[in-house]
DNA sequence: ATCCAGGAACTGT
DNA sequence: ACAGTTCATGGA
């Protein structure tokens, strides 16, 4: 990671495969998003670090993500990790070439990487967002998972109001392991992912899971393997939060609506493809399986940016 | 109304 | 290992 402190503001230095307004894009995909907001050319988003709730004013200039703190200078430390969670965010780390290289050669994804040029994965570097996010949305419409997620972060989550706009952070597993059932069935969870969420929570409150540990796995299959072992986390779960937490290239959520509902689209079929298809679509991907999915996922906004 | 949505656990074979 | 069933709720 390369950044400059300027103190009152800090530079991440960007790759060349990098576009900000085509990641505001994918950022911009639902207007009932409450842990981000966009205006114009900036994005603004609010981090807990070192229990300290910093407002994040974040544009860019082609070389670098500029980062300013509309609430004030964060201490040195501080600034450091903002620059590290903008570079896991934006997955910054990762060459691009390679994967533009492949992706001209083969017929589904030259159309799209023309398109989305520049478009990064945007990540999750927080596992209990990017597990309670998927286990939100499993098997609902994308709009009534956002729903669900607003509800729960409005909810459990803290907030800061600065001139007008209120910004949130997700909430803490601290926070969740000590809710009920009940209280997210009101906010109309079914029963099973209350349990799952609540479960997650509580192991990850007690320190029976980290992300550390995880990380500290030599072998990334050990890691999804683990994760699968939660309950409430079957492979699409595991391979969602592969690819936006542990930033693994290979996550591919083979059976995912939205990627079988992508595929149909450019390749023009009348059904969805089967997951043999997947498996032989795939072989042309490997090494890229995550960024072919999240650039099939970006397609399915085109209609609605 | 009816189908389905960025699934997973459970049950029976 | 594999297939069918149940869970649950809103969106279109």
């Amino acid at each position: 990671m390369k950044y400059f402190d300027y103190e009152s503001y800090i530079e991440v230095w960007t790759p060349v495969e990098f576009d900000f307004s085509e990641c505001l894009k994918f950022l911009a995909r639902s207007d009932q998003e409450v842990l981000h907001k966009i205006d114009d050319d900036n994005l603004y988003k609010l981090l807990k670090i070192n229990e300290e709730s910093i407002l994040c004013k974040i544009s860019s200039n082609r070389t670098f993500i500029q980062v300013d703190f509309p609430l004030g200078t964060p201490t040195n430390s501080v600034r450091g990790k903002i620059a590290a969670y903008i570079c896991e965010w934006f997955d910054l780390e990762r060459d691009l070439s390679r994967f533009y290289e492949m992706a001209s050669n083969d017929k589904i994804l030259q159309p799209l990487a023309q398109k989305y040029y520049g478009l990064r994965m945007i990540c999750m570097p927080d596992l209990f967002e990017a597990l309670v996010w998927a286990i939100m949305g499993q098997q609902i419409n994308l709009t009534f998972a956002y729903t669900l997620k607003k509800r729960f972060v409005e909810h459990y989550g803290e907030c800061l109001t600065f001139e007008g706009e209120t910004y949130w952070l997700f909430p803490s597993f601290e926070r969740i392991a000590s809710v009920n059932v009940d209280d997210l069935r009101e906010l109309q969870f079914t029963g099973r992912k209350s349990e799952y969420i609540i479960d997650i929570a509580k192991r990850m409150a007690n320190g029976e899971l980290t992300k550390e540990m995880l990380l500290q796995k030599e072998n990334i299959h050990q890691v999804k393997k683990l994760l699968m072992g939660i309950r409430g986390v079957g492979a699409w779960t595991a391979d969602y939060v592969m690819m936006k937490s542990f930033y693994d290239p290979n996550g591919f959520p083979i059976a995912d609506v939205g990627l079988h509902n992508a595929l149909k689209t450019q390749l023009g079929l009348e059904r969805k493809p089967t997951i043999e298809e997947l498996k032989e679509i795939e072989i042309h991907w490997e090494g890229w399986q995550a960024y072919a999915t999240f650039y099939l996922w970006r397609s399915l906004y085109d209609d609605t940016v």
